[in-house]
DNA sequence: TATAGCTAAGAAACCGGTTTTGGTAAGTTG
DNA sequence: CAACTTACCAAAACCGGTTTCTTAGCTATA
């Protein structure tokens, strides 16, 4: 393969100017650049990219760690940060994790060893977790839930939750079911602090029975519903914690000879593509992702830049996207 | 940042005998080793990788280039690529073109320059396309449609096609529609020979009557089942030549009034996880994602590698999943 | 004992760029 | 006209590893 020596020798001059034709041309004489440009033409040259990073010691990749990219939430989001991330010359290593600690290290050690300059981390902070900030590795957090030790940008879930709670409220609805997902995760405890929050409010009585324990999948949303219309005293309406579930759950509430909404409302929480073609269409969250995405890459730049953010956290507001899924409760027959 | 020099002049050997410890300890005496190690831990020392991978010339990285990252087929497939790279040590530059040509070019740059040591396309390949293989490039393509001149790995749409209009026609349909992608999409074409096929097969004319264009969207799936539903003389059932087009036709009938699938039956094409949880659940056909991306990363790992490959086309067979969006045609009253 | 053969390890070359340094020719100023 | 810029460019250092070449020291064999 061709290299600059090439170039220069074939073009007459030195690989200084050759490099400086590239990089800075306005450095160069007329004559000199097109000697350059013509013998580039003559070799074939391409810069060796790999040559100048490493010179320059940067790697112009960062690395974006995501527990789930079959997760269309996430995708909005990584779409969002690749799209700035080009914009300014960087690369994405995409790290798929799938909640496996071994291969989550495995991917920070690229950016310790260089292969890339800096780091988002999409996976919601547990306080059990150790990894990151590990050390002095330029990394910011999106779409985590509260509580992240260092620079994040993520939405409140649980005002969120709140939101749509006091909705389905606003709506004559006293007995509402939630199908949560699992207990310790981060984005679960705080949408659950909204729904207790709302009850409370309302002067309603938090009543466990209501609530159901799912892990975010479609299955266990399905289980959900069947619980909840098995249930003597049936709620009229579910919070679900995410769109899948409630996808689910309306699943098993027509097998078990329900209509949604007219016998039960039900919520989502992430709008899903598929979210306006659920029958019924669902009333749900929209988390802010793309803005969430691209906010979480300008921070990093600026970090990797060696500026310092003055602020360690970005929340951004939700959408309330009602659709068709929620009636007001019916008068007891 | 502490690099190999230091690590040497701490141990008090050359830096050879550092370079060596870590990529061939056995050659190393275990006293050397040791005094490394021990000066390895003291100056924090991590080998940068952008040298390691500049000198021996190889990035260790793949671009994978996805149309649409946001589809779950292709996550199916990413996924089983990223399994097969990281065990081979590579990373993953994922490149989302969105039908972007300059996009595209851009990532192709990236291993002409070296960034990336190889490519997988997951877009079909249309004769009017330039790009690939550009020259030398190690190159392979997944997923595409027939016709891709060069090393592929892929499943055969038309015959697919044809199994489940096959089932349909078995089924006593003989008006049946078909939900097309857009014309000159690949996978259309190659589906639509299917669709022709088997009504040939068959003894049945082809009517363009009950050929709707779509372009794989769930809008426009909607579109198609709002079309069949008000036709006069409407279809018993539809062959949708993708789930999230079926899921916008079922929508469509439903709200024409029309039940799935007693009044008309439906079939949709890449098995999406959602397929199960649509109600009535989708009869579609899978395709080996999880194959076609190990199967392309490994070719692509040969390719690098300098090994010749002796075949240039490999075709895995589908899945045929039977749920419950189709139903024999009723007698007519 | 001499010599060949082997192992361990240091010195230096090398990968392909960028950047610094220094020198020359031309133009500008007092 | 001497002194000083300025523009351009070549030579060489440099980035942090790997690899080749060489030598020193040891063992085995005749």
């Amino acid at each position: 393969m061709s290299n600059i020596r090439a170039v220069a020798k074939k073009a007459g001059v030195s690989i200084a100017t050759v490099s400086r034709a590239f990089t800075n041309p306005e450095k160069v004489s007329k004559n000199s650049l097109k000697k350059v440009m013509d013998a580039v033409d003559a070799v074939g040259y391409r810069p060796n990219m790999m040559a100048r990073n490493f010179r320059s010691a940067k790697a112009y990749a960062i690395v974006v760690l995501v527990p789930d990219f079959a997760n269309l939430f996430f995708t909005r989001v990584i779409r969002a940060i690749q799209e700035v991330a080009v914009k300014n010359g960087y690369n994405i290593l995409l790290g798929e994790t799938r909640d496996n600690e071994k291969l989550e290290e495995e991917y920070i050690r690229l950016v310790e060893s260089r292969q890339a300059d800096g780091l988002i981390q999409l996976r919601p902070h547990t306080p059990d977790y150790k990894l990151l900030p590990n050390q002095h590795i330029p990394a910011v957090a999106a779409c985590g839930a509260s509580g992240t030790p260092y620079t994040s940008v993520r939405m409140d879930h649980s005002v969120a939750s709140l939101a749509i709670m006091n909705y389905l409220i606003s709506m004559g609805h006293t007995r509402i079911g939630c199908i949560a997902g699992l207990e310790k995760n981060p984005h679960s405890i705080d949408r659950f602090e909204g729904y207790k929050q709302a009850l409370a409010d309302a002067g309603i009585e938090f009543d466990p029975e209501l609530v159901f324990e799912g892990d975010f999948t479609m299955p266990s949303g399905h289980a959900g519903g069947e619980y909840f219309a098995n249930m003597s005293d049936r709620p009229t309406a579910v919070f679900s914690m995410n769109d899948e579930m409630a996808v689910g759950a309306i699943k098993a509430f027509r097998e078990a000879g329900l209509r949604v909404p007219e016998d039960v409302s039900i919520t989502g929480f992430d709008d899903l593509p598929f979210a306006t073609y659920t029958d019924p269409a669902l009333t749900t969250i929209r988390q802010p992702a793309e803005e969430m995405g691209k906010k979480a890459m300008q921070l990093l730049l600026q970090i990797m830049d060696g500026k310092e953010v003055n602020q360690s956290e970005f929340i951004l507001k939700h959408d309330f996207v009602v659709r068709e899924s929620v009636k007001p409760v019916r008068a007891k027959a």
